[in-house]
RNA sequence: GGGUCCGUGGUCUAGGGGUUAUGACGUCGCUCUUACAAAGCGAAGAUCGCAGGUUCAAUUCCUGCCGGACCCA
C-alpha cells in the first residue's frame, strides 16, 4: 500500500480540460478516429445530422450530439470499425436571413456573387464556433473527413443525383399551385409550413345572384374575389337548394375575366360557418386546391411573385395582399355590399423561417415524385429497426398524408443550384457529367455535357456532338433537404469508384431527433427509395427534444433557452453558472449551478431518461444529480489506486471475491448486449448502480481490511474488476475513463476496440447472495444507528445467516463483529 | 375539429396483467468510519391523471373524459 496515484481529491471540469487538451495536443498517441473502410472488422456507419450553424447550438441539440457520441464509441468498444463523420449543413434560408440582417439590406439588392460570398464568410465563422462546442462535448468524429453540403464535392454529388433522379422521370416539370413565400420570392414545400395564430378580419358580403336574390358570403380574404371560380353551398342545405345552378354576380370589379361564377352544391362546405355559402378561389387555400382540381377549373392568378395583385384585381392591381384586403373591405363598404366585419382568432399557415403568410401561387416548378411511391417506401420502412419502435408511427403517419409531389426548386441564392440548361426551343435539358458541380445562372455547361429530352427524357447525347452553343441557365436552386436528404448515400460513398458500397451501404444508424421525421428522415428514405430500392439505413434512433425545465420548447424570443457552452464551461476555474428563465408564469426565475462540464453532463443525458421522449434540461438537476456520481467513481479509483496491481490471477480466490467477480462478469455480459442494441439508458444504469453500489458499498467494505494487508485475492478482484468497468463506462464519460485508467493502468479506454471478457465466474444462487449481503449490512448499520454507536465501533450479538457462513471472516472484520 | 405520443412520491424518472412499484434529486435524522462531507448511512414520502370495461387478477390491456407536447386540417 502507497499513496493514491490518483492525486485529486475529486473529479472537476478543470480537470476535464487539462485532459482535452492535453488529448488534442498529444491527440495522435492517444486516439484515431479515422476511418478505415477496409478495415477487416464489421463497417458501422453513423449518418450523423449535419448540424446547421447559427450563432449559438442549441443545448438539447448538443446532447443528443453527445449521445450519437456514445453509440459510436460503444459500437467502437464491440469491435467494429465505426464511421462517425463530422459534417455541416450550410446551405439555406437561415444564412441568408443572417446575412440580411447583418447588413439590413434584402438578399435581392445584392449582387448574386456577392451576396453568395458573404453568406459563405458568415457561414465559416458559425463552423468554426461549432466545431469546437462538438470537441468540447467529446465527439469523437472522423474529422479528417469533415463535409459541408455547400462544398462543390457535396453539391456535386446532390447535382449527380439530381440527374440521376430525372433520367429515370422521378423529377418532374410542371405548373402546380405552390405554396409560396412572397415576401422571401420563393416556393416552400409541406413540411415548411408552419402555422401561428393570428386575428383577421371575418367580413360579410352581399353577393347578388342572376334571379335578383342575396346572398352573404363570409370570407377572410376578400381581395381574392377577382380569383373567385365558383361559389359553393352544401347539398343538404335546404336554405339554398334553389340558387344551385344559377349564377352569381362578383361583388367587385375585375379586369379581363368575367365577373360571373356559378353557384353549385359541394359537401366540403360547412353550412354552420357564416352564412353557409362558400367563395372557391385561386387559391385562398389548400381546399381551393382540391375544389379547382376536382371541378377542372380554370385558375386566376390573383397575386404575383412579389406578393402583388395582378391585373384582374381590378383596382387593387399592384397593391400589397394584406393593402388590397383593407382595400378590398372600403370599396365593398362604400359599395354597400358590406354587412359586417368581425374580428376573430384565425391560425393562418406561415412559412417557417420567415414566418410570413403563406399564398398559393401557380408557378412552374421542379418536384420530385412521392404520391404514386408510398407503398413501396412503407415496405422499405417496415425493414428498418426504430429506436424506440414507437417513434416509427411518427414517419408513418406523414407518410400516410402526402397527396402532392414535393416541390424542389427554390427562388434562392445560397443553395445547390440546379443543374440545368435551356436550349433556345425549349425542348432539351442539358445536364452536366457525374461529378461536376456547376452554376447554371452564371455560367455555361461544361466539356461532357449532354442533352436530353425533355419529354421522353431520353438521352440524346453529348452537347459538342449535338453542336450546341447557346444556353439558357436555370437561375433556380435547390431546397436544402435535397442537400441533406444524400447525407446517407453521401457518407457510404456513394458515386465513389473506390468504394465497396455494398459493404457501407445501407448505413448502420440514423440518429436523429423527432422534429425532423417529416423532412429529413422522410427525404431521406424516399431518395434511397427512388435511387436504390432499398432503405436508406439498418436503424433509425429516434430521440426526443430537450425542452425547458417545465417541459415547454426553448426558443430566444421567449428568454427560455441555455447556451450549450455555459453548461460545459459550467465550474471552470471555479466560475460557477447562472442562468435567467422564463419560468412557467412568465416571471424570470434564476438557476444556478457550481459545476457541471461534458462528462457530468453526458452522464445526466445517457442515465437520466430513455430514448424518444422529449427531455427537459434543468443544469440544476443535471448537477445535483449527476456530479456526485462522477466524483463516487473517481473516488473508488482513487481509492483501488493505492493498492500494488495484481496481474497474475491467484490461484486461491476468496468467497467474497468470487461473489463480487460474478456479479461483475453479469454486468459485463448484459451491458454487451444493451450497447449492443443501442440502449445507452439500460448499460449506463446497470453499470451505475453496480459500481455505486454493491461494488463500493458492499464489496469494498467487505475486502478492506484484506487490501490492506495486500492480501493477493483482493487486490487482483479490485483492479481486474475497476479496469474493466472503465472500459464499460467509457462510451458515457469518455475524459472521465480515460484519465483514471491511463493514471491506474497506462492504457487509454479510447483505444479500446475489444470489450471486456468476463472473468469466467458464475456463482450460483448469485442474487440471493447479493441480496443477503446487503439485507445484512444494511441491517448491522441500521442496529449500530439505533445503539448509537459509530460504524467502526464493535457490536455484540449479531447472527450471521447460514447462507453467509463462507463470508463470515470478512464480514466479522468488517463490521467490527465480536 | 382530427391524428400521434405522453400523464408514475414535492420534482425528474424506470418498468410493465399477478408478492411489500425502479432509481435519483429534494426533505428529515445521524456520522469527518485510514477513497469519498462537492461524501456516507438511515428514515419518511405514491390509492401509478379521472371514470368505466375486459380479467380470477389492471398501474400495465380496451373505451371515454381531463391535462400536456407535437403534428395535420
Amino acid at each position: 500500500m502507497s499513496k493514491p496515484r490518483l492525486e485529486d481529491k475529486r473529479w472537476s471540469v478543470d480537470l476535464e480540460h487539462k485532459i482535452l487538451k492535453d488529448i488534442s495536443e498529444n491527440g495522435e498517441n492517444i486516439v484515431d478516429y479515422t476511418f478505415d473502410a477496409n478495415s477487416e472488422k464489421e463497417i458501422f456507419i453513423i449518418d450523423t445530422p449535419p448540424p446547421y450553424p447559427s450563432g449559438t447550438w442549441h443545448i438539447g441539440a448538443v446532447a443528443q450530439y453527445s449521445m450519437i457520441d456514445v453509440i459510436a464509441r460503444s459500437q467502437r468498444l464491440l469491435g467494429k470499425e465505426v464511421y462517425f463523420p463530422w459534417g455541416v449543413d450550410r446551405n439555406g434560408i437561415n444564412i441568408e436571413f443572417t446575412v440580411e440582417k447583418k447588413h439590413n439590406r434584402k438578399m435581392r439588392t445584392f449582387d448574386r456573387e456577392e451576396f453568395i460570398g458573404e453568406c459563405k464568410k458568415t457561414i465559416d465563422e458559425y463552423t468554426e464556433a461549432m466545431k469546437e462546442t462538438a470537441i468540447r462535448v467529446g465527439l469523437s468524429c472522423d474529422f479528417s473527413t469533415e463535409y459541408h453540403t455547400d462544398s462543390p464535392e457535396y453539391r456535386a454529388v446532390t447535382q449527380s443525383i439530381f440527374t440521376d433522379l430525372l433520367i429515370k422521370g422521378e423529377i418532374v416539370e410542371d405548373l402546380r399551385p405552390n405554396l409560396y413565400d412572397p415576401v422571401e420570392g420563393t416556393t416552400i414545400a409541406d413540411a415548411e409550413v408552419k402555422r401561428i395564430s393570428r386575428k383577421t378580419n371575418l367580413a360579410h358580403i352581399r353577393w347578388s345572384v342572376e334571379d335578383g336574390d342575396d346572398i352573404i358570403i363570409s370570407t377572410t380574404r376578400p381581395e381574392l374575389i377577382c380569383a373567385c371560380g365558383v361559389v359553393l353551398v352544401h347539398p343538404d342545405d335546404n336554405r339554398y337548394k334553389h340558387i344551385v345552378g344559377k349564377t352569381t354576380r362578383l361583388p367587385i370589379k375585375v379586369e379581363g375575366r368575367s365577373d360571373k361564377v356559378k353557384i353549385l352544391a359541394h359537401p366540403s362546405v360547412k353550412m354552420e360557418f357564416g352564412s353557409g355559402v362558400l367563395m372557391v378561389c385561386s387559391y385562398g387555400d389548400q381546399n381551393d386546391v382540391s375544389v379547382f382540381r376536382e371541378l377542372k377549373l380554370e385558375p386566376f392568378q390573383a397575386i404575383d411573385l412579389e406578393g402583388r395583385m395582378t391585373k384582374i384585381a381590378g383596382q387593387l392591381e399592384g397593391m400589397l395582399v394584406s393593402d388590397a384586403r383593407s382595400a378590398a373591405i372600403d370599396i365593398l363598404s362604400s359599395d354597400g355590399r358590406l354587412e359586417g366585419l368581425d374580428e376573430r382568432e384565425q391560425d393562418i399557415p406561415v412559412s417557417e423561417r420567415g414566418e410570413n403568410p403563406i399564398e398559393i401561387i401557380l408557378l412552374k416548378e421542379w418536384y420530385v415524385k412521392q404520391v404514386g411511391i408510398q407503398e413501396r417506401l412503407e415496405q422499405l420502412t417496415q425493414k428498418i429497426r426504430f429506436i424506440p419502435e414507437r417513434n416509427k408511427q411518427l414517419l408513418l403517419d406523414w407518410m400516410e398524408n402526402i397527396s402532392i409531389d414535393w416541390p424542389i426548386s427554390r427562388r434562392r441564392w445560397y443553395h445547390t443550384e440546379i443543374p440545368i440548361w435551356y436550349t433556345d426551343d425549349n425542348k432539351v435539358l442539358i445536364v452536366p457529367p457525374r461529378g461536376a458541380y456547376v452554376r447554371p445562372w452564371c455560367e455555361d455547361p461544361p466539356r461532357g455535357s449532354f442533352a436530353i429530352d425533355r419529354e421522353t427524357r431520353v438521352i440524346l447525347g453529348s452537347i459538342e456532338e449535338l453542336g450546341y452553343t447557346k444556353f439558357s441557365g436555370e437561375e433556380k436552386v435547390f431546397d436544402t433537404w435535397m442537400d441533406s436528404s444524400n447525407s446517407n448515400l453521401f457518407v457510404s460513398g456513394y458515386g465513389q469508384e473506390d468504394v465497396d458500397f455494398a459493404r457501407t451501404y445501407p448505413t448502420a444508424l440514423r440518429p436523429q431527433g423527432k422534429e425532423i421525421v417529416r423532412t429529413w428522415l422522410y427525404y431521406t428514405l424516399l431518395k434511397s427509395a427512388h435511387l436504390l430500392d432499398q432503405p436508406g439505413f439498418k436503424s433509425v434512433w429516434i430521440d426526443g427534444l430537450g425542452m425547458d425545465p417545465w417541459g415547454r420548447k426553448m426558443s430566444k424570443s421567449w428568454g427560455n433557452g441555455i447556451d450549450a457552452n455555459s453548461v460545459l464551461d459550467c465550474g471552470l476555474s471555479g466560475r460557477t453558472g447562472s442562468w435567467q428563465i422564463r419560468g412557467p408564469d412568465g416571471k424570470s426565475v434564476k438557476l444556478r449551478a457550481n459545476k457541471i462540464g461534458s462528462e457530468c453532463f453526458r452522464l445526466w443525458k445517457a442515465a437520466d431518461a430513455q430514448v424518444g421522449d422529449d427531455f427537459h434540461i434543468n443544469p440544476e438537476e443535471i448537477e445535483s444529480k449527476y456530479f456526485g456520481i462522477l466524483t463516487k467513481i473517481y473516488n473508488v479509483a482513487r481509492f483501488a489506486s493505492q493498492f500494488p496491481i495484481e496481474d497474475v490471477k491467484p490461484s486461491a480466490i476468496k468467497p467474497e471475491d468470487l461473489w463480487i467477480l460474478s456479479e461483475y462478469d453479469n454486468l459485463v455480459k448484459e451491458t454487451k448486449e444493451d450497447w449492443g442494441r443501442i440502449d445507452i439508458y439500460s448499460a449506463t444504469q446497470k453499470f451505475k448502480v453496480f459500481i455505486t453500489g454493491i461494488f463500493s458499498s458492499h464489496w469494498m467494505e467487505l475486502a478492506k481490511s484484506r487490501l490492506y494487508d495486500s492480501e493477493s485475492s483482493s487486490l487482483w478482484t479490485i483492479h481486474s474488476i475497476l479496469r474493466g468497468c472503465l472500459k464499460i463506462f467509457s462510451p458515457v464519460c469518455p475524459l472521465f475513463c480515460h484519465h483514471l485508467s491511463t493514471t491506474l493502468y497506462s492504457e487509454s479506454t479510447m483505444k479500446v476496440d475489444v470489450y471486456p471478457e468476463p472473468l469466467g465466474y458464475d456463482l450460483h444462487n448469485r442474487s440471493m447472495v447479493t441480496q443477503s449481503i446487503v439485507r445484512f449490512n444494511t441491517m448491522v448499520w441500521k442496529e449500530k444507528k439505533s445503539l448509537n454507536l459509530s460504524l467502526k465501533s464493535d457490536i455484540k450479538d449479531i447472527d450471521i445467516p447460514e447462507l453467509l457462513q463462507e463470508y463470515s471472516e470478512g464480514l466479522t472484520r468488517m463490521h467490527n463483529l465480536v
